[in-house]
RNA sequence: GAGCCAUUAGCUCAGUCGGUAGAGCACCUGACUUUUAAUCAGGGUGUCGUAGGUUCGAGUCCUACAUGGCUCACCA
C-alpha cells in the first residue's frame, strides 16, 4: 500500500481524526431527505427571491460535494445526488463555530447531509441557506477533476464508480439502458409473453456455434459449461405448451474482445408457437421501433454522425440476392462446393478448406454486404450449412427461414422458423459433428435431450435472439460495448 | 492471436536537438459572510508504466515485458 505514502491521502485520513475531535462522525448515519437536487429546482426556480424569503421553505437534501468556494467565515458549495447538483450556503453564524470548521475541512467528495431553506443568491440561482449539517461519509481518495473529469478510458472501466461520479453522461447511458429492457419487458408482457428463466450452467454448450467457458461441478464431480445461448431451454418449453416465451440474461462467449464483444453478454431470447420468422421479423421491427419512439421520442436517430431511420417497415433482401446485387455472383444457381471455393479465389473472399458452398456464400455476405447495411435491413434465407437450428424453406431446401438484422453495419438479431422435425435436427447436429470433427471446435454438440424434446412434438415455433447490449449501443450512440456495460471485463491486474 | 498507437503529479495535459521535471485543476498555509471553473498571497506534492541497453548524461534513443485504446482475425 505505498499509496498510504502519498500526501493528499495523508491529509484525508488525517481529517477524520479532526472531525472526530471536533465531535463529528466522519461516516454519519441514515439521513431522511426531503428533496432530491432536481425537485428543488423544479419547485423552486420559477419563485422569486421575496417568495422565497416568506415561505422559509425548509428542505433536507444529502449528496457528495461536488465543488467548494470559501470566503472565511462563509462558504459556498454544489452537492449532487442522482438527481443533479445543489448550490449549498453555509454560514458559521448558521450552524456553528465547530461544525462550520467540520465543514470547512470537508473535502470535494465527500458526502453531506444538510437541512435549511430554500432562497435565492443575488446572481438568481436558487439555492439552500443551510441550518445544520450532517457529515454522511468522509471520502479518503481524492475525485479526479472538476472541469475535465475522467478521460483516462482503463480508469474508467476498471473504477466505473468513479466515472459515475464525475461524467454526467455515463450515469444517463446506464440509466437508459435500464429503461430499454424495461420498456421491452413491458411491450412483451403486455403482448402476452411469459417471461422465463433457465439454466445458466449448461452440460452440453449449445444454440450457438461459439466457444464456452468450461467449469466445474465439485459434489456432482461434473464439468458445465456456462450457457453461449437460451435456445434450447426455451424451445423445450414450447414442447412444454408454454407457447409464448422469453428471457433476458447473460450469455458467456469464450471468444475475443473488441468495441462489439464482450465475453459476457445480455441477451433477450423469444420463442412463440404457431408463428413463423416473418411473424418474427414484424415483431422485431415494431419493438424496435417502438422503443425508439417511447425513449427517444423518435425513429429517427443518429449513431456516431450517422443518420438512422427505425420507422417501419424494414427492407427485406435475402441474402443471396444481397450478394448477387454486390458481387454479381448468383449463389441461388446450383453451384456445387468446389466451384464456390473457385468463386471464393476469383473474388479473394477468405475461406477455409472444409467450407461448403453454403459457408461461402456466407462469406461473401460477411465480406462483401455486412458492413454497408447501415439502414435496418432484414436478411433472410441463410443456408442449411450455417444454421443447424433452423427450418428448411419450402420451396429450396437449401436455405432456409431465417432473417438476421442489420443496422449500422452490425448484426442486432438473429431470427428463424425453428426446426421442428427431430429426425431432420439430428441430422443436423450430426454433420454439425462432422465439422467438429474437421477442425470447427465452434460447431454444435449432439444434445439426445433437446432432439427427444422434438421427439414429443414441438408445434411450428418462430424465434429471436436480440444482443441487448449493441441494441443499447444503437439507441445512446455509445461507439464501444464497454460504454453499455457497467464493469466490462479487463485483463486481472492483481497486487492492485 | 497480429499490426499500429498510448502510458509524465490525485486528475487533465505540456516537455524543443539527449543536458538533470512543468502548467491548470485538486491539495496545503494565510486573507475573505452572496460565491459559482470564486478571488488574492505563498507552497510542487513525481518509481516520467516495469526491467534492461546505448551514452559523459535518457521522460526523450534501442530492446523486452506489462496495461490500455484502435484496426484486423474470431464472433453476436
Amino acid at each position: 500500500m505505498e499509496l498510504n505514502e502519498n500526501e493528499l491521502l495523508v491529509i484525508r485520513r488525517n481529517k477524520l481524526d479532526e472531525l472526530r475531535k471536533l465531535g463529528v462522525d466522519p461516516f454519519g448515519q441514515k439521513f431522511e431527505r426531503t428533496h432530491q437536487a432536481k425537485t428543488i429546482l423544479n419547485d423552486f426556480d420559477p419563485m422569486s427571491s421575496e417568495e422565497l424569503e416568506q415561505r422559509k421553505e425548509p428542505v433536507a437534501v444529502a449528496g457528495r460535494i461536488m465543488q467548494k468556494r470559501s470566503m472565511g467565515k462563509a462558504s459556498f458549495a454544489h452537492i449532487q445526488d442522482l438527481s443533479g447538483k445543489i448550490q449549498i450556503y453555509v454560514r458559521q453564524d448558521a450552524i456553528g463555530d465547530t461544525k462550520y470548521r467540520a465543514f470547512d475541512i470537508l473535502d470535494i467528495g465527500d458526502i453531506v447531509g444538510v437541512r435549511g431553506v430554500v432562497f435565492k443568491t443575488k446572481t438568481g440561482e436558487t439555492s439552500i441557506k443551510v441550518e445544520s449539517l450532517e457529515v454522511l461519509s468522509k471520502s479518503l481518495y481524492p475525485l479526479p477533476e472538476k472541469f475535465h473529469g475522467l478521460k483516462d478510458v482503463e480508469m474508467r472501466y476498471r473504477q466505473r464508480y468513479v466515472d459515475l461520479i464525475v461524467n454526467p453522461e455515463v450515469q444517463e447511458t446506464f440509466i437508459m439502458r435500464s429503461r430499454i429492457i424495461q420498456a421491452m419487458r413491458r411491450y412483451l408482457d403486455l403482448h402476452g409473453y411469459l417471461e422465463v428463466e433457465t439454466p445458466t450452467l449448461h452440460t452440453i454448450a449449445g444454440g450457438a456455434a461459439a466457444r464456452p467457458f468450461i467449469t466445474h461441478h465439485n459434489a456432482l464431480d461434473m464439468q458445465l459449461y456456462m450457457r453461449i445461448a437460451i435456445e434450447l431451454h426455451l424451445k423445450r418449453l414450447i414442447v412444454g405448451g408454454l407457447e409464448k416465451v422469453y428471457e433476458i440474461g447473460r450469455v458467456y462467449r469464450n471468444e475475443g474482445i473488441s468495441t462489439r464483444h464482450n465475453p459476457e453478454f445480455t441477451m433477450i431470447e423469444l420463442y412463440e408457437a404457431y408463428a413463423d420468422y416473418l411473424d418474427i421479423m414484424r415483431l422485431t421491427e415494431n419493438l424496435i421501433a417502438h422503443l425508439a419512439k417511447e425513449l427517444l421520442g423518435s425513429t429517427e436517430i443518429q449513431y456516431q454522425g450517422q443518420s438512422v431511420s427505425l420507422a417501419t417497415p424494414w427492407r427485406r433482401v435475402s441474402m443471396v440476392d444481397a450478394v448477387k446485387e454486390a458481387t454479381g455472383v448468383d449463389f441461388s444457381a446450383q453451384i456445387s462446393d468446389e466451384q464456390a471455393h473457385e468463386l471464393a479465389k476469383q473474388h479473394k473472399v477468405p475461406v477455409e478448406k472444409n467450407m461448403t458452398a453454403g459457408h461461402i456464400l456466407n462469406a461473401f455476405f460477411e465480406h462483401f454486404v455486412e458492413s454497408t447495411l447501415v439502414q435496418p435491413t432484414f436478411i433472410t434465407g441463410h443456408p442449411v450449412a450455417i444454421s443447424p437450428l433452423a427450418k428448411k424453406n419450402d420451396q429450396d431446401p437449401r436455405f432456409t427461414d431465417r432473417f438476421e438484422l442489420f443496422i449500422v453495419g452490425r448484426e442486432h438479431a438473429n431470427a428463424f422458423t425453428e426446426l421442428n422435425d427431430p429426425i431432420d435436427q439430428r441430422e443436423r447436429f450430426e454433420a454439425q459433428l462432422v465439422e467438429r470433427e474437421q477442425g470447427n471446435d465452434e460447431a454444435h454438440e449432439m444434445d439426445e435431450d433437446f432432439i427427444r424434446a422434438l421427439e414429443y412434438g414441438m408445434p411450428p415455433t418462430g424465434g429471436l435472439g436480440i444482443g441487448i447490449d449493441r441494441l443499447v449501443m444503437l439507441l445512446t450512440d455509445s461507439p464501444s460495448i464497454r460504454d453499455v456495460l457497467l464493469f466490462p471485463v479487463m485483463r486481472d491486474r492483481s497486487g492492485e
